[in-house]
DNA sequence: AGATAATATTGCCATATAGTAATATAAAAT
DNA sequence: ATTTTATATTACTATATGGCAATATTATCT
């Protein structure tokens, strides 16, 4: 029940499914995702761990960067089953649109020149 | 968005699922949750209205009764979704095993007589 | 009408959550 | 070695949530 609960809380937040909806795409280091969902980067770090927790995310290190991907490993039925959901929702919501849209033009190496 | 984030918050509370999955077997009214889940009677009616703003649960008055049941009217596809998914999930937790035995040991007649 | 029974609402408290700024950590580049 | 870059952690604040006691509401029964 627990492993459950961590799934719904997980999903409680509409920040977090934007990002697994970005994720259904191209997997995304932080500073991308910051990018986008224009939030604090530590805010999106603890978004993330909070997924990761659920096991709706996984973290793979390259270099210096983080970067996200969705999950796939069957570990967590909870998650598994919300992850083959998600796919079929929210295609028509014009934030989750442009969202994805964002995050196709976001490349690593363009954020921290631009400032 | 909103109504999906309603269904998950929802569906972030231990006994809220509990509710669920007792009412899986059959109807119950607010008097016979709370005696099967022990929290006060305000709780269970708060529980109750969460859900049932998510779409996910159904209030039938019945004179002085109100009667909930699961929702099935597919107004919302995020809370049939889970209402499809969760007759498959936690039939093997013990808590979950003796809240839906104490349901159906439960009944509405005796419950205030008891006192 | 008045009393009783079942549920809903209100007001309050303790804890959880989402957000941020500041700081710490880890890896790469100079 | 030092600096820079990307991310994580900490400390804090404001709001949300879950719980209860007290009260209001609604419907039934005398």
């Amino acid at each position: 029940m627990k492993k459950f609960i961590r799934v719904m809380k997980a999903l409680s937040d509409p920040g977090r499914v934007r990002i697994l909806k970005m994720l259904e795409q191209k997997e995304m280091c932080v500073c991308e995702i910051q990018a986008v969902l224009n939030l604090a980067q530590p805010t999106i770090s603890k978004h993330l761990k909070i997924m990761e927790d659920a096991e709706l995310v996984e973290r793979h290190k390259d270099k210096v960067w983080v970067n996200y991907s969705l999950a796939h490993g069957g570990d967590c039925q909870y998650a598994a089953a919300m992850l083959k959901l998600l796919p079929q929702w929210f295609n028509d919501n014009p934030l989750i649109i442009d969202n994805i849209r964002q995050a196709r033009d976001t490349h690593r190496e363009d954020i921290y020149r631009e400032k």
